[in-house]
DNA sequence: CTAGATCGTCGAAGCGTTTCAACACGCTAA
DNA sequence: TTAGCGTGTTGAAACGCTTCGACGATCTAG
């Protein structure tokens, strides 16, 4: 492999010279410029990473910590990535990923400055991770909200505007009788904060719109989903309009309900949330608030390279959810009111 | 932060000892072992990674290779992507994530040195990146066979065995009319190897065994499996065993038999090529064919590492496939045969 | 015409490791 | 007694890059 005073030699001038037109940190003439340029073409000059990790302490590589294995919705996991990946590439950047369970990796490449910066995804309210982070010397962003996001930097979905914009749409489309089939129990029993909001813009619509609101719990399985559905039947036998806050469960939910003999967008509207490709993939076009996944990953990259070249401040930012309307809603038994 | 010249004023030795304790490439008494170790604790010493690869040539990383858009199935690509992460820990290494589309990132992490070795995913008949990665300094390894793997390391599910098998186990259980349903069109265009291979083992056992195969081709879509399913029924209305290797259209196959009143299990017996936990999310347990991804991404891993250390030639490894019937599979019409 | 900026380039000192050659020491064997 | 050996440790030379201070040369203002 040829080194930078290989290319130095064979473009006549100095090692920091073609340093400089490298890195653009000084003035170069444009004839130097171009000898040293062709120098590299020839050559096939490639800086040396870890060579330039030790002289400048930056490696142009970010952590990506992620939920590999079960629980999170797989998609939204890949679609998460993609966007980090992709922003990560726009800032020159490349990405190395640590799973979430591997909690000794947060030590091992911050302190061993394998990487600039980090995002961590699937935040939990106390999360063990986040106090390893903020003591580190690379700035983090979390995918997430932990349960005191004081001096972190955050990104997420704005599920208490979700939960609000779902109901409102049922109500305004005449439904009196909502529900929620929502997260499996241990997510909510680890108070995840995106389950919580979500319940609590929920409520808090519910109230203002004079609509009843039931919450199920669903595990993400055909099961699960079966049990779900059953339930609320039995227990709100009323219920003309569910939202559904649960990727794997919502196929089972809809197959539940055809079997049930209940038309998804006649007898029954259904709102979900997730990303948009899931809402198409279903049975019927679903209703859905898009959970802009990949769009969340990008905002995660912006801001913690923002906090890596200027001294930005940290800052929580909550992306506006947006409704589409399709086929799984209709208006309820009140008729449209809006 | 604490370098090794720290430990060794610590210690009360040389750089070059703290250097051997820490890689164990020369013998040290056992008591200055122990005061190195406890410096280092004491420091909270971590090496420096760039210095230890330049110094070194070893990154102690190697890059991964995935699909993060379309096509191939997400669940799949995930475990894969999980058991190359978890398997790289296993021997002290990171992964860096490289999305498909960029294929100058092969050069700028083998030619940069950022990697010791590279895994890429979901290779096709005749990959652009092959040629590449045949030229770097690093050992690859290819999941997925290309034209000619020659000279590659390369590890897959053997689908043509997969193919036979799945063939075998219908006609054994006295199905006489067997259908595929396989692949997109687009990727069978691209002459995509597995579903090449699996066809290949399917139309080779079928023959031996007497049975006639349909092969329909299929869009992951609600529509596409509507449509492949509405096909087959309609130009092989004998067919009584469908072998599906498609996993994003599986769902909507099973559904559109149940939207046309075909029972599964009972009058249509239907195996499927995936991973088992797609496998048991269906509407019904399917008797399948499992495509151990995450064993994938670790042997993949193995070998990887195993030409890193000693000089391995390159192999290609097929793993062989199991079946495993659950309730989607039955007797056909000339009873069991076995 | 000169003092001072500005521009373009250079030399050299790091950055934090690994590793090679060398060496001191206590043994064993002759 | 000494030559030779193995063991444990050291010093110093890489590894390939960035960046700081310095220095001519050229331009500008007074």
């Amino acid at each position: 492999m040829a080194t930078i005073d290989d290319v130095a030699r064979a473009a006549g001038v100095s090692t920091s010279t073609v340093s400089y037109v490298l890195s653009g940190k000084r003035p170069i003439s444009a004839p130097t410029r171009a000898r040293v340029e062709r120098a590299i073409e020839k050559l096939g000059y490639r800086p040396h990473a870890g060579a330039r990790a030790l002289a400048s302490s930056r490696t142009n590589v970010i952590a990506l910590m992620a939920p590999l294995r079960v629980g999170v919705s797989v998609p939204v996991i890949m679609q998460f990535v993609a966007g980090v990946v992709t922003r990560a590439r726009d800032f020159d950047h490349d990405v190395l990923l640590l799973t979430q369970d591997d909690v000794s990796g947060l030590d091992r490449v911050t302190s061993g400055s394998m990487v600039d910066a980090l995002v961590m995804m699937d935040i939990e309210a106390d999360d063990p991770r986040v106090p390893l982070v903020a003591a580190a010397k690379q700035p983090t962003v979390l995918i997430g909200l932990p349960q005191d996001p004081e001096g972190l930097s955050c990104v997420d979905l704005d599920f208490e505007a979700a939960g609000r914009l779902a109901v409102r749409h049922l109500a305004g489309a005449g439904h009196t009788d909502v529900a929620l089939i929502g997260s499996p129990p241990e997510v909510l029993r680890r108070h995840t904060s995106y389950a919580e909001r979500m319940m609590r813009g929920l409520r808090n619509q519910a109230k203002s719109s004079g609509v009843t609101v039931k919450v199920e719990a669903c595990d993400s399985t055909p099961s699960g989903a079966t049990e779900a559905v059953d339930t609320l039947l039995a227990t709100a036998p009323d219920t003309t309009g569910i939202i559904v806050h649960n990727e794997g469960a919502l196929p089972h939910v809809l197959a539940r309900l055809a079997d049930r003999g209940i038309a998804v967008g006649t007898d029954m509207s259904v709102v979900a949330v997730c990303p948009t490709d899931v809402a198409l993939s279903q049975r019927i076009p679903m209703t859905s608030i898009d959970l802009p996944a990949e769009d969340i990953g990008k905002v995660a990259v912006d801001m913690v390279m923002a906090r890596l070249e200027g001294e930005q401040p940290s800052e929580t930012r909550l992306l506006a959810p947006v409704l589409t309307e399709r086929a799984s809603s209709a208006p309820g038994p009140a008729g449209a009111l809006g």
